[in-house]
DNA sequence: AACGACACCGAAATCGTTATCGATGCCTCG
DNA sequence: CGAGGCATCGATAACGATTTCGGTGTCGTT
């Protein structure tokens, strides 16, 4: 025999048979094909069975030059038998990286966070990422707790839109955690400087000034805006562009066409006192879901949209596309947000050198339809 | 000295300065504080540092009681100081349990999805399990990679909806390679007896005749059915249940008041020419997207809802609820179905002894809003 | 004084994989 | 016939953590 001067034939023999022992009896034991089918083989397994070592399955496997045609044909072959995958977790040990990162994210239901998910997910997949999904639900503790179940599972780096809690109470410590475990951080839309991390986002300012330019340039004078109470940095960023874009046609900004809503329902009286009591040719809403329920409320009213009054709104989601009337939207673009955070975390996880911190701008673009008029009153 | 007994104090004298000489190099190459902390600390660290060996430090990292307290003391300072955390891939691979379940979705933007996610999420988390979504677009090659992706990363289960093309192409080989690696798998919703895998789903036919029936019990008559093409599993079904209710109440069924329409987009353009040909009194819709499209082009026919025109539809997502009337649905519950899901899942990969397959069934409730009239006409 | 109990700690195996470094024959060439 | 090259393969360390087992010194008991 010219193999096996290293080991005695005879180990190798009793090697395998005690092996085949084994799936016998678990085989016996479970009494069902398929779990005899589903063990888990690893090489060792495809060694013994092959009497061949260890290494040279592994070399086999990878179409290392170091082996002859013959024996890389009969691995193969038998590794296809038993639907053989190397144990990834053992490679991660060896490799130090999991190609895996994770998503923190405060909600599902909006449709934005939707739209960046899926952006995020197909762009990690195609570079053989894995994603996992966490949500805040905008609380801070399940922030902290979503995080710490994310580094504990190994994940290279950490995509996040900050909850609307932590923005409220500046709560860092559990994100600058992030930094400390050398795991990479990009914040999208609701970012902050106080964290270590890139920062991937729209132009709130210029994208709200922008579109209540839009409804000035259609002859409306009485704007109010609709947003959310005050602690998300987005708004009170939407809500400067508001005002910048009055002041700039020597309309007066008046705070009482200005409604904050809070955040978790919107309350249909409220929304009929203000429009009651606030007389107005077009509405800035911060979110899709305001707005729709605010044209609901107008309409009731019988003013005629966008005849009386024009509404725009953010996010081009599925209720502002199937409303009556549909809803003209800032578009923020989520799908291009969420691609551009994954890239820019997984280029910094396979960079070896450390590259610098950094914050890029995903343009904004308005969706008109019909919500609004097409030409000045 | 007392320790050191069985390693010379100079071999740990040495290395201790080594691994203090290559933090500093580390931190003189990067000039960065922050990279320096970033660290990752492993008990070797810890062990040199401290100059004891690596198992007292996993001991006492882990309460064992043969550690004494003043040993104990000081591993844990020095742990917090570094920000340890152990290496969850070392663990993985001696436990060769990874707590990390995988998610096949055919898409996010149905609103059903995403509570189903949802409720995956949320039960997966609370026992410890991380969960890594893909998505199929209904597509089986993207089918198969999103399960290849995830079999790679080593999941201990996956929980799946079926992609469209998937069940119409009945191709089941990729989903029959999940059981073949010993990984347990859940479908829900969109489920086949073609693959061993636990099931949960909704009654979908017996839903479908609860709706019908109660549209008939409002005193519609010509009731129509709008559903998309036929390889959906789940729409069958509910066809099904609308005949039955149908023929029990000696409602002739009649093939031209079923409208199947293609799955990708919906033309308003035939939905015209349906509901122009085809007078109806009540329309059941398979879907919320259809229904709200529905709504509008009957409303823009000069019909009134629900006095002229009832409707209900399926999943109670934000269109349903936001739509003008607001759409009575069938809730699919789908944060009950992904719970359910997610515990059967985890159940079995915690159990030692291989459980049986089985199926589980949601209910389903009737949410009725303004699209049906709330008394018999 | 010798022996055993006990407290405390370290070495080594293990999980599955890859990479480095030998090691063995065989063949060829001088 | 001996040396060296080549083809082929194996042993081993390493990744980071846990756990079993064994070892050391101390102290108390007889």
């Amino acid at each position: 025999m010219p193999r096996g001067y290293q080991q005695s034939p005879h180990t190798r023999l009793i090697n395998r048979f005690v092996a085949d022992f084994k799936r016998l009896m678990l085989y016996i034991r479970t009494d069902q094909i398929l779990v005899f089918l589903a063990k888990k083989y690893t090489l060792k397994d495809l060694a013994l069975e092959l009497n061949i070592s260890i290494s040279t399955v592994s070399k086999a496997l990878n179409n290392s030059p170091e082996i002859s045609e013959d024996t890389q044909k009969k691995v193969l072959a038998l590794a296809q038998l038993y639907h053989y995958r190397p144990n990834s977790t053992a490679l991660r040990l060896r490799e130090s990286r999991s190609n895996h990162i994770g998503v923190v994210l405060p909600d599902l239901v909006h449709h934005f966070f939707t739209t960046v998910f899926k952006g995020i997910e197909e762009y990690a997949n195609a570079r053989g990422f894995n994603v996992s999904v966490c949500f805040s639900d905008d609380n801070t503790q399940k922030e902290k707790d979503a995080i710490d179940l994310l580094l504990d599972s190994g994940v290279d780096g950490i995509i996040l839109s900050l909850a609307g809690q932590t923005q409220q109470l500046a709560a860092w410590s559990h994100l600058q955690e992030v930094a400390a475990q050398g795991t990479h951080l990009v914040m999208f839309d609701r970012v902050t400087d106080h964290v270590p991390g890139d920062q991937v986002m729209i132009d709130d300012m210029h994208s709200a000034y922008k579109a209540t330019q839009r409804l000035i340039d259609l002859g409306c004078t009485r704007i109010a805006l609709l947003t959310t109470e005050s602690y998300l940095s987005v708004n009170q960023d939407r809500q400067s562009g508001y005002i910048k874009a009055l002041k700039e046609s020597n309309l007066t900004y008046e705070a009482q066409r200005v409604l904050a809503l809070p955040k978790s329902e919107v309350d249909p009286a409220s929304l009929r006192t203000f429009f009651a009591e606030c007389p107005v040719d077009a509405v800035l809403c911060v979110n899709e879901l305001i707005a729709v329920q605010a044209m609901h409320v107008v309409t009731a009213l019988g003013k005629r949209i966008p005849e009386d009054v024009a509404f725009v709104g953010y996010n081009n989601g599925m209720l502002s596309m199937y409303s009556y009337p549909s809803l003209t939207v800032v578009d923020q673009q989520g799908y291009l947000m969420g691609e551009k955070s994954a890239e820019v975390l997984i280029d910094k996880i396979c960079s070896k050198t450390p590259l610098d911190i950094s914050k890029y701008v995903i343009p904004t673009t308005l969706v008109e339809r019909n919500s609004t008029p097409n030409t000045r009153k």
